[in-house]
DNA sequence: TAGATTGTTAATCGATTAACAATC
DNA sequence: TAGATTGTTAATCGATTAACAATC
């Protein structure tokens, strides 16, 4: 254990919700124990690394046993801040916003879409799962009523920066881009660009013409 | 310039796709040079490591000026791969698959969705933009027919991973999960997951109750 | 010429990994 | 006890950054 505050490498923080994501699937499955082994496997992170990463918040594991997967999960989960209910602002309800609005993903960690924004006549007073389509008009009323600090752009290219400010403004202090655009946001505020294409891109440089040459050192990314 | 065939670092590659980015959006605000540091202001990365990457395959600027837009964009392009069109497998036409066909990100690389399978008999035969929506069974005939080497999974949890296996099976090199279930490949198959609450998770441990400590290295990610 | 900005070196910094003693 | 696996150290490895000469 690592004295509280000391700092903590970004490349950690990255990797917890992986081994939390691997860790729920296995206790889907019905696996009360795992190793760094198995666990590394599963992930595809160096077992050594696990076990490192781990440390800087304690020793969740039992010598020669391994680590009880409902402990970790739980230990993580409360390292994260995802063992409790964070709510989600979510704008633009088309099919985009409607898959995400149905993602299983979200729910699981403890994120709820409680309020969606749409500014098209037709699709507002409609519902989105169990919450009503609000008009764009009410997005800032609204984030500031429910205290959201989440925000997922689903809209257009052409309005990304624009609900980007809006939900900035409105005091939103995490930003989900799901749109191809580059966006700006003020200090302050966290952009995640969730752009499947740049990966894609990324696997390109592998795939082509490069034969001859060394794959990609993983198969896996993230 | 690196003589050819010398080992490229993994972070490189992973950051040129952003740079691609920023540059296509600048190309289109009619910008026809940019510096480093300006490139670096809108990618979030420091000036100095791009023009360090881009040493790696070449000198692609004129001191004192700075980067052609169309240029810098066109090597990187070719350096990727993403020069010419790659056909892209889409399984699931609900309301993801839906999105994913008709988002702009992907065709503006030069990725085209020539492929689209559901196992809904409401849904097989119907179209998605261009392409007509085909059963299930056709899925292996017709990605070797064509050719295709990258698969898209946007089907419900459950059949993730059966999903995964076939275009595995049927000669798929990449496949982009965009299901929440940890899925496996074989060998030779590059998987990427598209969790955004992995990313949602990562930003939460920065944000939940840890005011009195230093923010995220940077405000963005990826 | 003076100002700007690249290409490139060298130093720093941090992350990954192997190895093994501790211990279940 | 013997086997297994963690927690932790120490070494390696690689990536980032600052600085500056080259040059437009």
């Amino acid at each position: 254990m690592v004295e509280a505050g000391a700092h903590i490498p970004e490349g950690v923080i990255e990797r917890l919700p992986l081994y939390l994501n691997v860790l729920l699937q296995i206790r889907e499955d019905g696996e009360e124990t795992v190793s760094s082994a198995r666990l590394g496997e599963l992930a595809r992170v160096n077992p050594a690394q696990i076990r490192r990463d781990l440390t800087h918040f304690g020793s969740f594991g039992r010598r020669g046993i391994g680590y009880d997967v409902d402990t970790l999960a739980d230990r993580i989960q409360r390292i994260l801040g995802s063992d409790h209910v964070h709510r989600l602002a979510l704008v633009g309800a088309g099919n985009l916003g409607s898959a995400i609005a149905a993602y299983d993903g979200l729910s699981k960690h403890g994120f709820m879409v409680t309020a969606v924004f749409d500014n098209d006549p037709a699709r507002v007073g409609g519902r989105l799962g169990d919450v009503i389509v609000r008009d764009m008009r009410e997005l800032e009323q609204t984030v500031k009523e429910q205290g959201i600090s989440i925000g997922v752009v689903a809209v257009p290219p052409a309005a990304a920066q624009e609900v980007t400010d809006r939900l900035a403004t409105a005091g939103i202090r995490v930003i989900l881009n799901y749109t191809p655009v580059v966006v700006q946001v003020p200090e302050g505020v966290t952009l995640h660009n969730t752009d499947p294409v740049q990966e894609l891109l990324h696997t390109l440089y592998y795939l082509s013409a490069r034969e001859e040459q060394a794959g990609p050192p993983s198969g896996r990314d993230r």
